[in-house]
DNA sequence: CTGTTAGCGCCTTCAC
DNA sequence: GTGAAGGCGCTAACAG
């Protein structure tokens, strides 16, 4: 079955294919009788104009671009939600791919939002320099950077103040007795080492040694590692302030030191990031920054739509206020 | 700064725009040497085709339609993540909507959609009636449908097979000690109506009496109604088995019963359904029923890409399998 | 207000 | 093997 076009609209109203594409776009140079006519006609075939057809003749597809690294994550989701809200409320499509975490994907995913003709593209880049930002910027598409930031004066991006993140973490675990701080790193991106530089740059560490651990990903490499921090750093014996870049991870190592009789928080305090929602609901609730991932997808969104319609040649950029969540992980309401 | 158009690449290349076409589609009735030489010319200036143009002028786009409930939701990144598997895999894109539950702005979705051109669409629907889907048929594209089954003998769907996952849970719940069986229902689905029907049909309830609630969605609606339902039936007294169609509201009620004091599973034992992350690490690990949603993405999208390919008229679907996952809500290793 | 005329960038016959 | 020509469905000047 063959799709209606506007000539068949067109001729069966009785006018030409340029009078029905003014109808169609709301151009109110058209009489009102030949509108509700050529309307009519529309309706009663629910002709639907082909969008391909009118992206090629110079319109904007209205549809934009999402790169993630991956899907199957709380960040994602929340990001989508956000992201949905603008660009649905206005009259906006989006299209999503994924990376993996690998730089060619990425390149790949940019290469593809690019040749479908997208309006624009929401990224969270690998990093704020990977091919497929460079790739972006060569393209002259309107583009915002989400969960990264950027030197290059011309983009603009939407990001967690992290390192401010990572100070107030500082400021709360400052208040805590300890004999030692432990920096449980997840892997190396930006935003990770910002969280660290605000919470190393605002820990009154004194006399008090800090240990550092990194590239433990998942909450697995958590549970599996909180032997090794336990015995290594003999936090039995020592009182012990844990920060994990990351919340999943962190939900791990309590797990495994509940399991081990660890009792927290008195012989040790966890703290985590980004706030998931599995870390209030969790056995032990668990301390943490949250950052407003929603809402860096509809600023961000807004962003895009923003350069896109005024073409404005301005950066926009933001760093969205973190807040810390204090939960038991860290004070002593409960023991276990 | 204008696109560079296959005619570009043709002019410096010099040779016709078919050629290049050809090319470009890996026709290989193009001699060698003038493949290699207008390749070059294309890698020189990363020219890339636009989708648009190739769209109208008769090829498939690649690009599928992907529509969902909402997006806050740990079902949808499950689903993204399968589809995106295979999509990916088979070098398709995709694009996402949300329905936000209503009819309307689900059937609007879908003719989005459909004038986007997309070679076939993926939807959870709201219900397997309702208009969305109606206009899809119409359409004739391709299409499956997710999460939903559907008596139409024409209509592809993966669903997981509720009703057995409901029968899984009644009889495990059949060897636990109670004195009467409480099930809340969440929202008005089929998915969930089966649930409960597979349940019902194999509880061996003999003497012991079902009481049922409804209209549950959301974790702070299981934690405010949880007092009421101990109340009322008196939870206290009487050994109960209490079947929630939906973890997150399952989890809300053991939240709330744990502050009341209320002892899991020994006083009460908690079953959801779904096995989100969260079941297995929160409070009292939450026995459910685990559907694999990232399979369901998986098989939808590879149906959706059969129909595609072969045009194939017999639909394709597919009952997934669920299986029941034991833990500490309902059985008594520890009591709290 | 409305119709006519060119393209938009690409693919696909059909000839050579 | 390769080129020329027509058309995919629509919009945007330009005339009337």
């Amino acid at each position: 079955m063959k799709h209606i076009t506007i000539a068949d609209i067109a001729r069966e109203a009785g006018v030409s294919k340029a009078t029905v594409s003014r109808v169609i776009s709301k151009s109110n140079l058209v009489s009102e009788k030949t509108t509700s006519r050529v309307s009519s006609v529309i309706e009663k075939h629910s002709y639907i104009p082909n969008v391909l057809a009118q992206g090629l003749a110079g319109k904007p597809t209205r549809n934009i671009g999402v790169i993630v690294d991956e899907f199957p994550n709380n960040f994602y989701i929340d990001l989508a939600d956000g992201i949905d809200k603008v660009v649905s409320a206005n009259n906006y499509t989006f299209q999503v791919m994924s990376s993996q975490w690998e730089p060619a994907r990425e390149l790949e995913g940019v290469c593809s939002m690019l040749k479908s003709r997208v309006d624009g593209l929401l990224i969270t880049p690998l990093s704020s320099n990977s091919p497929a930002v460079m790739e972006l910027e060569k393209s002259g598409i309107p583009f915002v950077l989400v969960n990264s930031k950027s030197e290059d004066p011309d983009v603009s991006y939407v990001c967690c103040d992290n390192y401010r993140g990572g100070a107030l973490l500082a400021e709360h675990i400052n208040s805590l007795e300890h004999e030692q701080v432990i920096i449980v790193s997840v892997f190396d991106h930006e935003t990770v080492r910002d969280r660290i530089r605000g919470f190393e740059d605002h820990l009154c560490s004194g006399a008090v040694p800090i240990i550092r651990y990194s590239n433990a990903k998942t909450y697995r490499d958590g549970y599996e590692l909180a032997p090794t921090v336990a015995e290594y750093d003999s936090i039995m014996k020592k009182k012990t302030s844990l920060f994990v870049t990351n919340d999943y991870v962190a939900i791990g190592f309590i797990a495994r030191f509940l399991e081990m009789g660890i009792s927290i928080p008195r012989q040790v305090t966890v703290a985590g990031f980004d706030d998931i929602r599995l870390s209030a609901l969790c056995r032990v609730p668990l301390t943490t920054v949250s950052q407003s991932v929603c809402e860096m997808g509809r600023t961000a969104a807004e962003y895009l739509l923003r350069l896109i319609k005024k073409n404005s040649r301005s950066p926009l950029r933001k760093l969205i206020e973190p807040y810390l969540v204090i939960r038991e992980s860290t004070t002593k309401k409960t023991s276990e």
